[in-house]
DNA sequence: GTCAATTAACTATGTCCATAGTTAGATTGT
DNA sequence: ACAATCTAACTATGGACATAGTTAATTGAC
């Protein structure tokens, strides 16, 4: 259910076609909610048969048309009420822990190898939140900006505050992986070198 | 996939029923992969087809009879090759992270409360993975003991060390997860209160 | 002028996963 | 004696998600 509301939390920045929104997902969107084109389609017809958004045919050069969606009140509505709903903790499922758990199992070249692989996604992950979050402070990110010029000073300082402090925590996250992958380098020399 | 190598490594504790893996995975097992009956039941049927594990009748009570899953050594060589293969990094997909960068649409309050829920779950799980951490350390965790048992002290050593290792790991994160709540705290402070 | 890349909007298939049951024998407490 | 609880092994249904396509118009590069 949490895609519905990345979307419209994603079109009260601005209007967009289906394939905005899949580009979107594919760039910034991705770090905070990753979705592929097969989810979204049929998902945005599905809030539009809800009422939850309203799409407005847009010429497309000659011939083309294209779909843009808007959030309608009923949309605003549902998402504030699921901004405000408990939320559903998470259960763990991540192949990296079970996998460490029995690294015994496996060759300790093999294991030096995936931490090495590890490491090089969660650097270049690190690197991209950071680069993200730069252009939230300074404002320059396309949607959050578009959705600032909507807002007041006071209104806009919240959005920006909150969206930095989301990205604040995701970059936590990869430092707290690159930390104990820097461990399991450490580990692997104390058991199996010295 | 990984629910398949999940119950592959519990089983080469010892043999077990469906129902003990059950119990093992909604007790400790979760921590590290989460599964409700209704994967794990077929899941064990698919593998005994695909020749990874065996299950042998068992006597229980006087009319009754149970099946006791056995890793085959197919089991065990697909485990070692799958623990060898590259990790596929996880998407991100949580809706804590979702909801944070739109905490401008809800009233604070609600924001509030959900954080309180939140630090309580976090809370809740870092007291469960220091509790069981520490019984993997002193090798009373009863799963890893009827492994112990079938190795030497070497061998012993390595399961034990990864499997705190991989414990570590989790502990780290439930301790950024409640880093990154508590900053939530301040953040309302400061944009709400003063 | 044409060819590749991009924009647009999907579909098809299969697996993973959650929620919520069912059926039946065994054991324990009173 | 019998009720409550536990052990055991499922099933049924629907939604979420991944992988891998398809079709067609538009734009930009050479």
């Amino acid at each position: 259910m949490s895609l519905r509301y990345a979307l419209i939390a994603l079109l009260t920045g601005r209007p967009m076609t289906g394939y905005d929104i899949s580009k979107s997902f594919s760039r910034s969107v991705s770090h905070v909610w990753h979705a592929p084109d097969s989810q979204i389609y049929p998902e945005l017809n599905r809030m539009e048969r809800d009422g939850l958004l309203i799409s407005v045919e847009v010429p497309w050069g000659k011939k083309g048309t294209k779909k843009e969606y808007h959030v309608t009140d009923t949309g605003l509505a549902d998402f504030r009420a699921w901004m405000e709903s408990p939320l559903v903790p998470q259960r763990q499922r991540d192949p990296a822990y079970l996998k460490a758990a029995y690294f015994d199992f496996a060759d300790p070249k093999a294991v030096r190898e995936q931490l090495r692989q590890q490491r090089t996604y969660w650097e270049e992950q690190l690197r991209m939140l950071e680069g993200t979050r730069a252009t939230l402070v300074d404002r320059s990110h396309p949607t959050l900006a578009a959705r600032l010029a909507k807002l007041d000073e006071r209104e806009a300082e919240l959005a920006v505050r909150f969206k930095v402090y989301a990205y604040d925590g995701l970059i936590a996250h990869a430092r707290t992986e690159l930390a104990w992958i820097a461990d399991g380098f450490a580990l692997l020399d104390e058991l199996y070198d010295s």
